[in-house]
DNA sequence: TAAATAAAGTTGAACTATCAACTAAATATA
DNA sequence: TATATTTAGTTGATAGTTCAACTTTATTTA
C-alpha cells in the first residue's frame, strides 16, 4: 500500500468517515465480544434513547438516532428477538409502538457502559482534548447542514 | 424531538459519526440519483482506487478502503454486474484478480466527480477550513488508533 | 360529517458489512 | 522435495440500509 501521507491526500471527507465508522463499529463489537457480550453498534445506538427516555416511540428513534424507520423497525425487531425491549402499543395514538427495556435490555445497557467507554479511549487515544472538541463541533455542523431537505 | 443542545450534549462519539456516515451516505446518493447516475458511496469509494492506480487487486481495494475483503467481493460483484469493471485474472499471481475500469466505468467515474464536489461543499458548508483541516486529522488520526492489533 | 391527507409502522427487494468456513495458489519450513 | 502455512478470493448466514409500496390510525379540510 501507498504511504500514510500519499493515502490521506487521496482520502476525501467521504472515504475517511465511512471508514472511521466501519473501524468503530468493528473495535466496538470486539470489545463487546471480548467482555462475553453479544451486542452491535447500531443496537446499542437505539439502546440510549429509550435507557434515557424510559420508553420512545419508533418514530422518536428514528429521529434521534438519524436513521430510516424502516432500520429502526428491524434493529427493534432484533432486539425484541434477543428479549432485551418489547413493544407496548400506545393507549392513546394506535399508530404508535411505545419500546420498552426488559430487564435483561437494562442489564444489558449497564453492562455495556464501560465497554462504550474503554472504546472511547481507543478511540481518541493521543488526539488532544480540544481537537476532539472540535471534531464533534464538525460532526454536528454537519448534520444540521444535511438535516433540513 | 429535544433542543439541539440536548441532543448534542447525548451524543457520543460514536453515535455521531455513524449519524454523519448515514446522512452523508443518504445526500450522496440523492445527488448523483437527481443527476441521473445511479451510484453509491461505497461503488464510488471502491471505483476510485482503480481509476488512480489503472487497475487494483480486490486486496488493495480492501487495504485502501479500510473494507473487509468479503464487502469488497460483493461490491466488485455489482460493479461488474453493472459492466463498470471487470476482473482480469492476474498472470504472474494466479489468485489474484486484477480489477479495471471499462469504459462505461471510467466515463461514470468522471460524471460522478461533480456530484462528489457538490456533495463536499454541502457537507461542510459553513464551517472553518481550518476546522475542516483539524477534523480530518482526527479522523486520520483515529484510523491510525485503530489499525493495528 | 365525509373525503382527503398525513403520520407510524411493516414488508419485500436489492445492496452492504461482518463472521466463519471454504478453495486454490503461493511461499516457508522441515 | 514434501509438508505446512499464508494469502487472495468466494460462499453462506445474519444484521442493517434504503427505496417503494402498503396498512392502519389520526388529523385536515372541504
Amino acid at each position: 500500500m501507498e504511504n500514510k501521507d500519499s493515502l490521506q491526500f487521496h482520502m476525501n471527507m467521504g472515504k475517511l468517515i465511512s471508514s472511521v465508522h466501519n473501524m468503530i463499529t468493528r473495535r466496538f463489537v470486539q470489545n463487546a465480544h471480548d467482555a462475553g457480550l453479544d451486542i452491535s453498534l447500531d443496537q446499542w445506538m437505539v439502546l440510549g434513547p429509550i435507557h434515557y427516555h424510559g420508553d420512545a416511540s419508533q418514530k422518536l428513534l428514528s429521529d434521534f438516532c438519524f436513521k430510516d424507520k424502516t432500520s429502526i423497525t428491524r434493529i427493534v425487531n432484533t432486539l425484541e428477538k434477543k428479549n432485551l425491549v418489547v413493544r407496548v402499543p400506545d393507549q392513546l395514538d394506535h399508530r404508535v409502538n411505545r419500546v420498552i427495556l426488559t430487564n435483561a435490555g437494562k442489564q444489558l445497557f449497564n453492562d455495556v457502559l464501560p465497554i462504550m467507554n474503554k472504546t472511547k479511549k481507543e478511540v481518541s487515544r493521543d488526539i488532544a482534548e480540544s481537537d476532539i472538541e472540535i471534531f464533534k463541533d464538525v460532526l454536528t455542523k454537519i448534520i444540521s447542514n444535511l438535516e433540513n431537505e
